[in-house]
DNA sequence: TAATGTAACGGACTTGAGTCCGTTTGTCAA
DNA sequence: TTGACAAACGGACTCAAGTCCGTTACATTA
């Protein structure tokens, strides 16, 4: 697991900067990489739109798999073969619009790159943005990360984290490298801790109990890497 | 809710400066303030015996509440009444020691005050100990958290994170009033900031996936407090 | 176009959480 | 000591998640 991380690690440092890949999220469900049944697809699609209505109707959280299943018209057996639980089939809904965020976001911090801006300023950027969407997915995202708590080590990859942590940690690392963070700087963790806060029950917990707004989470995140840029670092 | 952790703040703040006061963490169960029936109490101590008996065994995870009550010698029933999920009755086993490094915690913090140590210094010490304290109740503190998803406002304040969030928010405050944070730092959110990687799912998702070693998390957090201590702050 | 292997299907089944409510029992006042 | 009442008890019950496995039907080959 750790391997793969820093392979990951490696490929997506050169992403940012370099050209757009995709990650390729969530993939059809079953054995990738092998032709799917004509009846199999259809009945994918069928169980989304199924969920995506009724999520809209009553809320992610007030639906169940039975529900979802009967309305697809399916069985649950189908149902779970394709997602092994309500979490996986809010990936699929979201997979998307994660899509896109994901690449316009790439593609903005290229150009920020080549303008120049600073590495901990796009990082400052960057968490900007993932208020609002960590904020715009919210249910969908607190039903994911409830399911995310076994540690499936292999499909954790997909999961949302493991991408904002890579462009995070990508950002930190060249901040690095340009000296804008100390030399020895824990770059791994440091991307954790930032991204610890937009975990969908904290984040839940800041917005509806502590009542925080959005601009002042945001906020609050500039003003963090705004301490780790004022860092004393070694000269070169 | 925001009204009391405002008022808890203020009380709290007092409390870390001036005396030792017990936040009463958990209280009979059912109903406080009314003197409880002695078959109730010692069913009580029945079901934390057992559920400790089963936890040691067989992990907390793999023990079911059927099994508990059964071992107990109670009824489903009584145990549900005594503790509303897995959660509560973990939270109360940890009861005694959580109130233990609370005081301890406190305890030094107010020496280290007198000793004139700053608050940020004190931060940091507060959060290295967090890291092993957090540790050492893993599974226990997973469980209490898998439960506390629905936000039951009331009983919120009664979770591990609130006196954490107290103490990190009370040195903060001082910190400021110190000049050692800028005037305007928003010490509300950079608690909850600071404590975020201390969730029981991060913290083991860096233990176990990330593969962090204790050292090097606290390592981390020193970092962002020293981030946090090096922002330029406006002259008195 | 018929046979065949294999993925996909579906719903009964198992398991565990949490609730409900009729029954029991401790406590307190007379 | 006893009667009354509220609290506590217990286990059957409901509800949803997730599994299992016998059945169905797609796609591929002859």
């Amino acid at each position: 697991m750790r391997g793969l991380y820093l392979a990951w690690g490696m490929l997506y440092s050169m992403a940012i900067m370099e050209s757009s890949i995709s990650l390729g999220l969530i993939g059809d469900g079953v054995d990738p990489g092998r032709v799917s049944r004509s009846d199999a697809r259809q009945n994918r699609s069928r169980i989304l739109e199924a969920a995506e209505l009724l999520f809209a109707r009553h809320g992610v959280e007030a639906v169940n798999m039975a529900d979802i299943a009967t309305l697809a018209g399916v069985g649950k057996g189908t149902l779970y073969r394709r997602f092994a639980n309500k979490g996986e089939l809010c990936l699929a809904l979201m997979d998307a619009q994660m899509r896109q965020f994901q690449e316009t976001m790439l593609a903005r911090l290229r150009q920020m790159s080549l303008d120049e801006v600073t590495a901990l300023a796009q990082l400052a950027h960057f968490l900007d943005t993932l208020v609002y969407f960590t904020h715009q997915h919210m249910p969908l995202l607190c039903e994911v990360q409830r399911h995310s708590q076994e540690l499936d080590e292999a499909s954790r990859v997909m999961r949302p984290h493991f991408w904002q942590y890579m462009t995070v940690h990508g950002l930190l690392q060249t901040a690095v490298r340009q000296g804008e963070l100390p030399a020895g700087a824990d770059t791994a963790f440091l991307a954790e801790a930032l991204l610890a806060p937009f975990t969908a029950t904290i984040f839940r917990f800041q917005l509806d109990v502590m009542d925080f707004s959005l601009e002042r989470i945001s906020a609050g995140m500039q003003l963090m890497v705004a301490g780790l840029a004022s860092l004393p670092t070694a000269p070169d």
